[in-house]
DNA sequence: TAGCCGTGGGT
DNA sequence: TACCCAAGGCT
C-alpha cells in the first residue's frame, strides 16, 4: 500500500474537488443538503444504480415531503411505494428511523456519524454519507465507488470482501478527507468511481487524478479492487396457484413479516414443481403449506398454464415457478393473511417475482 | 461472521 | 446463458 506526504495529499485533494465543481453530475439530492433528503437518497442507493433510484426518489417526495409526513405513513404504503426497488427492509427501516427522528426526537437528526448509526437502517456507510454531506463532518463514507477508487490510486491489496477491509480503507481515506469540504470529498469519489474510475472499461488514462493512481501508473489497473467470488444463488422450484373465483378475483396472500419478500403479497406458493399434481394432491398441499382450506367440490378445473414457468434470480436463490390454474365454483373464506381480489388490483405491494408470474399467466392462460 | 436480503442492466 | 455490477445493513 502506498503513502502520500502531506503535500500529496494537498494536490491531490485539489485535484479532485477542483474536476467535481466543474464536472460533478447534477442528481435531484444534490438540489440542497438536507438530512431527510440525503439519507433518503443514500438508502435508496444501496446496491441499486442511480438511473433505478431517480423516479422513485421524485415519487417518494412527491407522497411524502418531509419525514414528519413520513413518519406518519402506514407501512402498508411505504411498501407499495417501494415496490420493485428490492431489499424491502430498507422500506422498512426507513419508516422506523423517520419515526424515531419525529417522534422521539423532536425532528433533530444527530449530528455525528456514531449517532446517526444507532438508527434503524444506518449503517458504516449511510452514517459516513450523512454526517458528511448534511452536517460537514470530516469522516469517510465507504462504498463500492470508494473501495474501488481507493485501492486503485492506494494500491491497497485488501479483499474488499473480507471483514477486515472496513478498517484497512477507513484508515487509508480518513487522513485524505479535506476538513472544510468533506461531503464534496466524498461525492466526488463517488461520481469519480461511476466515470473515469468505473469498474469495467475504465478510463484511467483522462482520470483527474491519474498522476495519482499508482495502479494505473503501473499498467495494474485490472487487478484492482481485489475482490473473492461469490457463490452461485441455490436453485428452487415452486408452483404459483391461480385460485381463480367464479367472479373473477384470484387468492393474493401476503407473505411472512420475515424473511425473504417479507410482508409482500403473492399468489400461494407451493413448493416444488407441482404441474402434474391432481386437484385432491394440490388442496392437500395448500392446506399443509398454507392453511388454506378449499372443498374437492369446489374445483371445476385443473389446469397447467404454459409450460417450463418463470425464472426469478435473487442474490442467493434461483427461483423457477410453474403455474397452475384452479378453477373454483364458490369463493371459500380465506385465513388472515389472504385475500380474494381482482387479477388486476392494484393495491398490494407485488415483488417483481409476482409482476412476472401474473404477466407470464396473462400471455399463457386458457382462452 | 458468513449468510441473508431484490432488482435491472450490461456483456 | 450465466455471469457481474450498482451509493450496504442486519443478524
Amino acid at each position: 500500500m502506498i503513502h502520500w506526504d502531506d503535500a500529496t495529499i494537498d494536490r491531490f485533494q485539489r485535484a479532485l474537488l477542483t474536476w467535481y465543481d466543474a464536472h460533478g453530475r447534477d442528481l435531484p439530492w444534490r438540489r440542497d443538503h438536507d438530512p431527510y433528503h440525503v439519507w433518503l437518497s443514500e438508502v435508496m442507493l444501496q446496491q441499486t444504480g442511480v438511473s433505478t433510484v431517480i423516479p422513485y426518489y421524485e415519487k417518494w417526495l412527491a407522497h411524502w415531503p418531509t419525514i414528519a409526513e413520513l413518519a406518519a405513513a402506514d407501512e402498508d404504503a411505504v411498501l407499495k411505494e417501494w415496490a420493485g426497488l428490492g431489499y424491502y427492509s430498507r422500506a422498512r427501516n426507513l419508516l422506523k428511523t423517520a419515526r424515531v427522528i419525529t417522534n422521539e426526537r423532536g425532528g433533530q437528526w444527530p449530528q455525528d456519524a456514531a449517532g446517526l448509526k444507532q438508527l434503524p437502517g444506518i449503517g458504516d456507510y449511510v452514517a459516513g454519507a450523512v454526517a458528511s454531506i448534511a452536517f460537514s463532518q470530516p469522516v469517510p463514507a465507504i462504498d463500492g465507488n470508494a473501495y474501488r477508487v481507493f485501492s486503485r490510486l492506494l494500491l491497497i491489496d485488501t479483499d474488499i470482501r473480507s471483514s477486515a477491509a472496513k478498517k484497512v480503507f477507513n484508515d487509508a481515506i480518513t487522513p485524505l478527507i479535506p476538513a472544510d469540504r468533506p461531503g464534496d470529498f466524498n461525492q466526488a469519489v463517488m461520481d469519480l468511481g461511476s466515470s473515469y474510475m468505473r469498474a469495467k472499461d475504465p478510463d484511467s488514462a483522462h482520470s483527474p487524478v491519474a498522476a495519482f493512481d499508482a495502479a494505473y501508473q503501473q499498467g495494474v489497473t485490472d487487478q484492482y479492487p481485489v475482490k473473492a467470488p461469490k457463490k452461485k444463488p441455490v436453485a428452487k422450484a415452486y408452483t404459483a396457484l391461480a385460485l381463480l373465483a367464479p367472479d373473477g378475483q384470484v387468492v393474493w396472500q401476503q407473505r411472512p413479516p420475515r424473511g425473504l419478500l417479507a410482508d409482500l403479497w403473492t399468489w400461494p406458493l407451493l413448493t416444488g414443481d407441482q404441474q402434474g399434481a391432481s386437484a385432491p394432491e394440490l388442496i392437500q398441499q395448500l392446506a399443509d403449506e398454507h392453511g388454506i382450506i378449499l372443498d374437492p367440490a369446489l374445483v371445476l378445473r385443473v389446469q397447467p398454464v404454459g409450460g417450463n414457468g418463470v425464472v426469478h434470480v435473487f442474490t442467493h436463490q434461483r427461483w423457477t415457478i410453474t403455474v397452475v390454474q384452479l378453477t373454483l365454483a364458490d369463493v371459500p373464506p380465506l385465513p388472515a393473511n389472504a385475500r380474494w381480489l381482482p387479477l388486476t388490483q392494484q393495491e398490494l405491494a407485488l415483488p417483481t417475482m409476482q409482476r412476472k408470474v401474473s404477466a407470464y399467466y396473462n400471455r399463457n392462460k386458457a382462452e
